[in-house]
This record gives structure tokens, C-alpha cells and sequence, in this order.
DNA sequence: GTAAATGCAAATTGTTTGCTTACTG
DNA sequence: CAGTAAGCAAACAATTTGCATTTAC
């Protein structure tokens, strides 16, 4: 139930249309929990369970995009294309960086974009095991493998 | 209880050295879990919650580092020293990437260190956002803001 | 001797799932 | 009307914590 899902006929819900808008008004990149709460005001009666259904979703569709860096909970962003982001070592909070890949050395500025002040980067690179390359359909089982 | 901690006088138990040992021997990156599993052979007993606890401790004194990115479990990576990761969307697995900063397209390539074919790649810088600049201790309090 | 660390079990937190009912296409 | 999605509550998984006991310095 990953990505060997079969494809199925996705539905333009209420619920999921307002989570959707209230995600993509915002220029933040909230938590389920958050968006909950912002989404409670147009739908009391929305269950964060939806929301967390929801979410991950509209992010297996790549309409939007689930930002899993960071310690914490996970955060969702309303913009699917890749662009970097700045999260705050104190508050956990996540904003865009307009930061370019070569400034990879500054440390000690502030970001344009955000005013956040920059104190460090980190790359990950997403890809493939040798093993997994072998045999995608095998690699779960792998997933205790140190 | 978090970085404004007093500083602690620190003791070097069996457990804590035989974690670190343990941890810093590999070259994969493990979970937790993984790690107790390992220092189980050495010492039967340990708790994981010791591991988590240790694994944090050292964390914390930049002895080791903890990669907190990607889905799932936290991981631990017995060299402080920032350095790429990539990890298999496959699996879970996190290696070391020899990938160098610049080649931020190489989406398709093979990582000549680790083998791994590489299929994307995130930035993310950390810092501090304008409110928790201006107060750092007032931080904490703004974790849910949106 | 005293503060720090352990082991164990229980508690928390974030996220997911089962099931019945409601609603979309 | 057929199948997807919602709401609710319960289940889960990863991590953290309380507490009595042990250990390092």
C-alpha cells in the first residue's frame, strides 16, 4: 500500500478542497496539527485524521509537497516545486529560503527572503541502494538492515 | 530543558562508551533501534532507553550527529562533521554521499562512494526566525505558530 | 558521598487504521 | 448506485519520562 498502490478515481471533496485552499493561502509551511486548526474554522467538525489523510494525499499526487527534514512533526507545504527551505532551530517553524545552492557558506546572514538568520546547511540526497536497485519490490524488508 | 541546560558533569559508563564504540565502528547510519540491537551483544542488558538517552547525550556534545531528516526514525551518524546523506526511498538506509555540493544535478547518477543512484535532493538550511532572534527564550512558546 | 546514569515500565506524542455512515461523480 | 471519503475512536510506533537502584568520579 506505497507506491505499488493502484491508482484510484480521487474525489474533489469538501474537506479536501478546503484543506487544500487553506494550505496553499499560506506562505508557512504548517504541521497537520496546525492545519487542522486553521481548517476547523471554515469545517468544526473535520477530524485531523482527514486532515492527515488528506495531506498525504495531495502529496502522493505531488499537488503538494510533505517537508519530512527536521526534527518534529512533519510539515506540509502548499508549493510542489523543489526549493529550499529554513527551519528555526528554536521554534521548529519552516519558511522558504531564498537562499541559492551556491551560498552554501553563509553562515551568519539573513536570509532576504525570510529574515531568518542562516547558522547551517544540510544536503540530503533521496535515491536508491544497490540493494533496493536490485530488487525495489524486496527493499521494504530491508528496512531494520543497519 | 533543552539548550539552555546547565552544563552537566558527564560520566563515561560502560553503556555510554560501548554505544559510541559501536556506533562510530560503522559506516551505515543507524536507528535507535538498530544500535541497541548491536550493543546488545556486548552488553545484554541495556535498555533502549539508555541508547536513546546516550545517543542524545552525545548528540548534544557534538560527538555524534543525528540526522532528522527523512520519513520514519531518527538515525545517528557516529562523524560530527556535516557531510551529505542520501537516503534510499526505498528502504530507509542512510549513507554517505561523496556527492560534492555543486552537483546539484546529477539526478540519474551513480554516488561513486556509496552506489547509490541518485534521484533527488534537498537543501535545508537551519537558522533562527526573526521572533526567536529577538527573544530565544521565548521560543518554545511559538512551536505551534503556523 | 553525591550527582549522574541505568533499567524497567508506563506515559506521551505524532500518525495511522478499522469501521460505519455520508457523499461525489 | 458504486465506490471513495468522512468522522470517530482505538491502535500503533517512535521516543521520552518517573522512579528506585547502581555506578563513576
Amino acid at each position: 500500500m506505497k507506491n505499488t498502490e493502484a491508482a484510484t478515481n480521487l474525489r474533489m471533496t469538501r474537506q479536501r478542497r478546503i484543506i487544500l485552499e487553506e494550505l496553499c493561502k499560506l506562505k508557512s509551511h504548517p504541521t497537520a496539527y496546525d492545519l487542522h486548526d486553521l481548517v476547523r474554522d471554515r469545517l468544526p467538525n473535520v477530524s485531523l485524521a482527514t486532515v492527515y489523510r488528506n495531506l498525504e494525499i495531495l502529496s502522493d499526487q505531488g499537488i503538494i509537497q510533505r517537508l519530512d527534514t527536521g526534527p518534529g512533526q512533519r510539515r506540509f507545504d502548499g508549493n510542489p516545486a523543489p526549493h529550499s527551505h529554513v527551519r528555526c532551530i528554536g521554534c521548529g517553524r519552516v519558511a522558504d529560503s531564498s537562499s541559492s545552492p551556491e551560498g552554501l557558506n553563509e553562515a551568519g546572514q539573513i536570509c532576504s527572503e525570510c529574515g531568518y538568520l542562516i547558522l547551517g546547511c544540510t544536503i540530503e540526497y533521496t535515491g536508491l541502494c544497490p540493494e533496493c536497485r536490485k530488487d525495489p519490490a524486496a527493499a521494504p524488508a530491508n528496512n531494520w538492515e543497519v
